[in-house]
DNA sequence: CATACTGTATTATATAAGTAATACACTATA
DNA sequence: TATAGTGTATTACTTATATAATACAGTATG
């Protein structure tokens, strides 16, 4: 699965490939010892500084989702059904309050918010 | 209405103060010519420097969306109701569009996603 | 015309983010 | 054991963001 990295949103980049591998991780469709991507394949696939990549794996660590192995590479971190549910919904939840939160803002309401999201939703599949 | 400034999620706060006053002056709520609330007082309000909060309001205004008036104030730009509206759609479908692809990542239906938005608009309104 | 507000510019400083090039540390494997 | 692949550190440089302090520019109003 590609990252898909905006270099003009303002948000920084290693923020950016956290929250997408993240999501891969959570998700569930790379296997329980799966490795990653290395720095430097990754850092060529989306064009960017391997340092970039090494900082974004290394807060992804710090968060418990991965584990770096120097001379091996890097893998994805033992977690439990569970946790990877956790972690799905607080993306999800934070994502969703956001949008909720601009929606509000906008005076749209609930059922126009819906319906949006019933027609983007086909778009691109 | 009070601006939410985030001083940790990496997104920089001229950018964030952009975000929340266009939604403002797009929702409808100020009347016309309103007055917005001028640089020195939004600065002190959230706490952020002077200077911030008028790069905020120079790319406002170079999106047509506002006026500054030195020696006066800062007033919301005569807009048609079809440019809020369009704009307002923009500023939605935008932050659904990210919305949606968080929670295909995650292998969310949009039948679980809707239950969710169900679910948390009603939580603080 | 003085005053008290507006918004803006300047200068200096600090920090974060990103890149580039190079070197280092580690491991599997032919 | 040489080699090729891992991840990491260092250094130098650039750009963006944010702040602080000060000064400047414009307008309304007593």
């Amino acid at each position: 699965m590609l990252l898909d990295i905006n270099h003009h949103n303002g948000i920084p980049i290693y923020r950016q490939i956290m929250d997408q591998v993240r999501r891969q991780i959570v998700s569930g469709l790379l296997g329980e010892n799966s490795k990653l991507l290395s720095v430097r394949d990754l850092a060529a696939q989306i064009k960017v500084n391997p340092m970039t990549v090494s900082k974004a794996y290394a807060y992804l660590e710090m968060e418990g989702l991965l584990l770096r192995n120097r001379g091996v590479g890097l893998f994805i971190a033992p977690l439990t059904d569970q946790q990877k549910q956790q972690t799905r919904e607080g993306i999800i939840e934070e994502s969703v309050k956001t949008t909720i939160a601009t929606a509000r803002q906008a005076h749209l309401s609930k059922e126009e918010l819906i319906a949006i999201i019933e027609r983007l939703y086909n778009e691109k599949p």
